[in-house]
DNA sequence: CGGGTTTGACCGGCGC
DNA sequence: GCGCCGGTCAAACCCG
């Protein structure tokens, strides 16, 4: 009860320190030129393909086979990504910081490590998924671990526990969280059919630091936009209908390290950036996006990121 | 009344 | 086999 005022107004303070600090007009292009950014990520060079681990190729439709080939003027040189940049699942935040304030975002893939074990289902499981989760109480196959969808974790520094990223939530669980004073929340997306889940809960480390962690893709496109959104809106920012993958909305991921706060970052910027990258600024490769996780955790994600 | 949250119980995976 | 723990269920409750 009064939990929610708290929430309400801890909202908007989020809002307000968004729309401080990061103007519309915020150049996408800075963003590589921040130094922490890359940091963050581990990359150090910017054409590193360790981004690209970090942030698979955002889905293709298959009719469009391959993508235009992006005008950047540096091209990714393929160097073998450090594999540490995807760790393994023990820790759903991937890209932990050696030292407590030295990362910030974070994504993960380390169901896909899970997959690449429980292959056997393959693909043609993963519809079936959602419904399994659901039916997670009724008898099993045998000899098939519960398949997941791909997980991407990343940090936000908000006071706010559920970021509102335009998609609707309902909150299914909370849970203690071990060795943390902070419980963990398990929201599932309200929209029929749609399957997503995100875990939210605070760094035990940082309080001030949400860490998200979305798991699936939405079937749909942003069904909302989320009341007192501010900001950049989706057709400004050259999305389509779909919408950007977290929303161009008021949940600033903080990008942080162990420098003082660059920037704020809303998550959906990585995916966003990269797309940019990927298919240079026309508008054309500006609506090739799909939804949230689409765009970021593509399918080819449990394969091989790159196989194009 | 519909939709969301809370919360204790339950289940399954995993390590020992 | 057992216990721990993460994840989910579902009834009760709350709120607009």
């Amino acid at each position: 009860m009064d939990k929610r005022e708290e929430m309400k107004t801890e909202n908007s303070m989020a809002n307000s320190t968004f729309s401080d600090e990061i103007p519309s007009s915020f150049p996408l292009s800075s963003i590589f030129d921040m130094p922490c950014y890359m940091d963050l990520l581990g990359i150090q060079d910017f054409d590193s393909p360790s981004l690209f681990d970090l942030f698979p190729a955002p889905m293709v439709p298959p009719a469009q086979s391959q993508p235009p080939q992006p005008q950047l003027q540096q091209q990714q040189t393929l160097v073998p990504s450090p594999a540490s940049t995807v760790p393994a699942e023990s820790s759903e935040v991937v890209n932990t910081p050696a030292t407590p304030n030295s990362s910030s975002i974070s994504c993960s893939s380390n169901e896909a490590a899970n997959e690449e074990r429980t292959k056997a289902g393959g693909e043609e499981e993963e519809d079936q998924d959602h419904e399994k989760t659901k039916k997670q109480l009724k008898p099993k196959k045998k000899n098939q671990k519960r398949q997941r969808e791909p997980r991407f974790a990343f940090m936000t520094k908000s006071e706010v526990d559920h970021l509102d990223d335009g998609y609707r939530w309902r909150k299914y669980g909370q849970k203690a969280v071990k060795n943390s004073p902070y419980p963990r929340s398990y929201y599932r997306c309200t929209t029929a059919g749609c399957g997503v889940k995100k875990r939210v809960e605070r760094s035990c480390d940082d309080s001030s630091i949400v860490v998200t962690t979305y798991e699936g893709q939405h079937s749909h496109p942003c069904p909302v936009t989320p009341r007192g959104s501010i900001g950049i809106s989706q057709e400004s920012a050259g999305y389509g209908a779909m919408g950007p993958p977290f929303g161009v909305h008021p949940q600033q991921a903080y990008i942080y390290s162990s420098q003082p706060p660059l920037t704020h970052l809303n998550p959906s910027f990585h995916s966003f950036v990269r797309e940019r990258r990927r298919f240079g600024t026309s508008p054309e490769a500006l609506l090739r996006d799909h939804g949230l996780l689409q765009d970021i955790v593509p399918s080819q994600m449990r394969k091989e990121p790159k196989e194009e």
